[in-house]
DNA sequence: TTGCATTCGGAATGAACGTTCCGTTATTAT
DNA sequence: ATAATAACGGAACGTTCATTCCGAATGCAA
């Protein structure tokens, strides 16, 4: 951060930080993710992002924002995730049944068995708190806008014959990926999470 | 509680408690259940409980004790429940219609929008808290075991004429229950709700 | 080199945490 | 009435909580 005096060749630079925002921000966002918010101590923060109490402050502000700053990376990798698989996927219905296969295989080599940082986060804080009710809202209409576009151009290029309402088809999706994420944590077994995709998946058809 | 002394005429009644244990117990599940187990402290306990510090210990051992007697009364509560209902239910398509329609309309129902305890303790503690991974995939066992039984009355009194894994379809009930309890919290609009869930039903058929 | 803005390490803050303890009160069989 | 026992109210324990503060160290422009 520059201070720019009244005379413009006056300039001062002090002492740069000694660790890269992103990078600690990041360390943040998967400590919240697998202790949730209150079980994540200031004192845990400190060890694990490997900066100094003040700098956490003095970059981040207090607890809350730390939280909601890691939050909000989360979301965004997510959604851009999303949205570069979908593009990158032509073939609407084998899209699907990767981006599951996918969700799977990471839940299955996520030693820490953390889930879905949104899922975690919607049932540990929200409603009581309120700030984060619309976010969550958000969240979950760009998730299903996203799903319904997909299955949209789908269904236009006539690769799916379904005459299913799509709306809720995207609202399903968007559900059973949910579910997938809890159950995830509680027996993260390959087979038996796929069999039940895929028989949700004949859906989409 | 008695103390039987060695001559069986000596028999001590001291005071005896002022108020019911399994009373106490239900608004200490419902406190946990709305705000998880980190976010409870003890005295947000005694407070709610309206009972005192120390009755608090003597009656039910530490806060570790209380929430997981907690956890187990909601549990039993909750598959007995589901017992009686499939029991009360002889048509097996409607029954699971109406499980669901049922989950919706409690969910809209709680202004507290507390979700599902099992969900919300999953997503929390898991797998942080090794003492209740056990217990977790019990209940899914449980549930799926439940489902499963269900689902193959209806297919042997030939009420379903689906040729689905009875297993995977089992599962899949059981992963939509997941995520309609997280997408409840969101969003409760029963009849975006509804339509995912219907949709999904299309498979029990 | 000097001066300054910022980071850093660590102590210090007061509040809240879970838990224990104790003196008092209440209950019941004798 | 008395003795025995547990519930009760509330203070007190040591620890951890989130947050602030301060002096020392650091790096950059002049």
């Amino acid at each position: 951060m520059w201070k720019r005096l009244t005379f413009p060749h006056f300039f001062i630079m002090p002492r740069v930080k000694l660790f890269n925002e992103n990078e600690v921000l990041t360390k943040a966002m998967n400590l919240f993710w697998k202790q949730g918010y209150s079980a994540t101590s200031v004192q845990d923060l400190v060890n694990h992002l490997e900066i100094n109490r003040a700098s956490l402050y003095d970059t981040f502000g207090d607890k809350d924002q730390l939280f909601k700053k890691s939050f909000a990376l989360y979301r965004k990798s997510n959604i851009e995730g999303l949205i570069q698989f979908f593009e990158s996927q032509p073939n609407v219905k084998k899209g699907l049944s990767e981006l599951f296969d996918i969700s799977i295989q990471e839940a299955i080599s996520d030693k820490e068995a953390k889930g879905c940082f949104v899922v975690n986060t919607t049932t540990e804080l929200i409603p009581n708190d309120e700030s984060l009710i619309k976010v969550v809202e958000d969240n979950k209409r760009n998730f299903e806008n996203l799903f319904y576009e997909y299955l949209k151009k789908g269904k236009y290029n006539g690769q799916l014959k379904t005459t299913q309402d799509l709306r809720s088809l995207a609202s399903l999706l968007f559900m059973l990926y949910n579910g997938l994420k809890v159950v995830s944590k509680i027996s993260p077994q390959k087979q038996e999470l796929k069999c039940s995709i895929d028989l949700a998946l004949t859906l989409v058809c």
